[in-house]
RNA sequence: UCCUUCUUAGCUCAGUUGGUUAGAGCAUCUGACUGUUAAUCAGAGGGUCCUAGGUUCAAGUCCUAGAGAGGGAGCCA
């Protein structure tokens, strides 16, 4: 009779020796001889393998030949204490079933090393690999980790729309969303093309950020949070930016600045924490392969070990510094001084290049820092407006190796001085009455933070590449799968 | 979008100044081996040298255009 299947987590840590038990799973790799065979079965629950032993004479041949790389099995065995090396237990297999055969002409992935590249072109498979196992197991632990968190401190999880009216928010260009007949839509007498025809009898988009509507819930359910998929149509080719990502906004009543701040750093650590507490086995998987990875290169320009690096960002204050600070230290820099900067900093009021940013995380302060009160110029309209006329109480974290990894404000909750600044910035206030909205009738403070979570997994995984850290990347002239 | 590097076997790459039949490691297949750990050893098969033009007696190699990929920059999360 065959016996429930057993998750090889459960197993490996099982101490039931003697007992039958059956395991389905993927092959990794099967070796031996005419007498034995071990075959490394991997079923996605935990990066590390069973290993089968195969008493060879026991078995049919024309099965075991179908027992190959990626091949689909079942195994009915007994959990025995290993007889070898590299491993505590293993399974001594009586029954094999052979789920879903894989050619091994034709399986793309080979019992070997595969350069990152290549495994994106093979997205639908490559979570079969252990170092995408460990990526997608840690990606979901910290989608937990975020829920539990906001959940702990009462915040209520606001699902704010995908598809969006309003083509003031921005935050970037955006996707069209739009059943007319692209060939031959409808057009006004003008030659414009008639949205009044569309499926919303408007222009619609695909949402850049669901804070204005969080902001509608945060002013009157106190504090909520949002986490869902964010689109941006802009042509954007770099390892740290993607058309499809997902993004959290938690958004705060009668929260100023420096709560907002307190909130995100706590935040980033509870994250952070969760992943040590949790998924340690994969971090610490990734841990050799990033190390394995750098071999090659210099003592100093190798990165901090990912383990050490988060328990770093975990034990130490973020720096906090505004904008003006920051632009005298970039100023009175040596890289700055002796012209190494491709940028070189001599006023105030222009935006900080990722040089200056890299240099103040990894060069000056060595950690996390929140950079404050940027000029207004450079900021969104809806960004709390400073006594001093030329700032606004805008926050952003700056991450080692990632740059910018949160964005946020106190936003401006006078109806005059906010309209006054959607005027000055031509943002047209007519379709935003919805917004201003708040502002009319019981505005308060508030504030907000947008995290950018496939960052935060650049950051946790220590993985190079955004793209490898969602399973199904979009980026411009690619949405495969 | 800009700058830059790259595209040769299933994968990772080498290929000299333009010159005979394009190589290696790994993977795959076959064989050997009674406990292997990326098993080991021996052998075999495997090529649209990214695509299209061009220069030349002769192009994987030089030139032009295009496609795709990597890295960096900008925009940002």
């Amino acid at each position: 009779m065959e016996q429930k299947r057993i998750k090889i987590k459960d197993l490996l840590v099982s101490k039931e020796y003697g007992s039958e038990v059956n395991v389905k799973g993927w092959v990794r790799t099967k070796r031996g001889n005419k007498q034995i065979n071990f075959v490394a079965l991997n079923d996605g629950s935990t990066i590390n393998n069973i290993q089968i032993v195969v008493d060879v004479p026991n078995f049919n041949e024309d099965l075991l030949k179908k027992i190959t790389t990626g091949a689909a099995i079942s195994v009915q065995g007994k959990l025995i204490e290993s007889a070898g090396s590299g491993q505590s237990v293993e399974l001594e297999a009586t029954t094999i079933e052979v789920l879903g055969v894989a050619d091994p002409e034709k399986y793309p992935l080979q019992p070997k090393k595969h350069s990152l590249e290549f495994l994106r072109e093979k997205a639908h498979l490559r979570f079969r690999t252990n170092t995408f196992s460990a990526v997608f197991r840690i990606r979901h632990a910290m989608a937990f980790a975020v829920h539990e968190f906001f959940n702990k401190k009462g915040f209520f999880y606001m699902h704010t729309p995908l598809i969006t009216g309003s083509d003031a928010e921005g935050a970037g260009e955006m996707f069209r969303v739009s059943t007319l007949d692209a060939k031959n839509p409808p057009l006004n007498e003008d030659g414009t093309i008639n949205y009044k025809e569309d499926f919303f009898g408007k222009e619609t988009n695909l949402t850049v950020s669901g804070q204005l509507e969080g902001e509608l819930g945060a002013m009157a359910l106190g504090e909520i949070y949002t986490f869902g998929p964010t689109f941006r149509a802009e042509n954007s080719n770099t390892t740290r930016h993607l058309a499809e990502f997902w993004m959290i906004e938690p958004e705060m009543a009668f929260y100023d600045l420096k709560d907002n701040m307190d909130l995100a750093e706590e935040f980033l650590k509870y994250m952070i924490k969760y992943a040590l507490d949790n998924c340690m086995t994969d971090l610490e998987f990734l841990s050799k392969r990033l190390q394995e990875e750098e071999k090659g290169k210099k003592a100093d320009e190798r990165s901090m070990e990912l383990i050490e690096k988060l328990r770093f960002v975990l034990d130490n204050d973020f720096v906090r510094l505004t904008y003006t600070e920051a632009i005298d230290i970039l100023r009175n820099s040596k890289p700055n001084k002796k012209k190494k900067f491709q940028y070189l900093i001599d006023g105030w009021g222009a935006d900080l290049q990722s040089e200056h940013e890299r240099y103040l995380v990894e060069k000056k302060f060595e950690k996390p820092v929140i950079l404050t009160d940027y000029p207004k110029e450079i900021k969104s309209f809806y960004m709390k407006q400073n006594d001093d006329g030329k700032t606004v109480g805008a926050m952003d974290i700056l991450f080692p190796g990632i740059g910018e990894i949160v964005g946020g404000s106190q936003r401006e909750e006078d109806y005059d001085k906010l309209t006054a600044r959607m005027k000055e910035m031509g943002v047209p206030a007519e379709e935003m009455d919805w917004y201003l909205d708040t502002r009319r009738f019981g505005s308060a403070t508030h504030s907000g933070f947008g995290l950018g979570f496939e960052r935060m997994m650049l950051f946790v995984t220590g993985m190079g590449n955004i793209r490898d850290v969602i399973p199904f990347p979009r980026t411009p002239k690619n949405a495969e799968f």
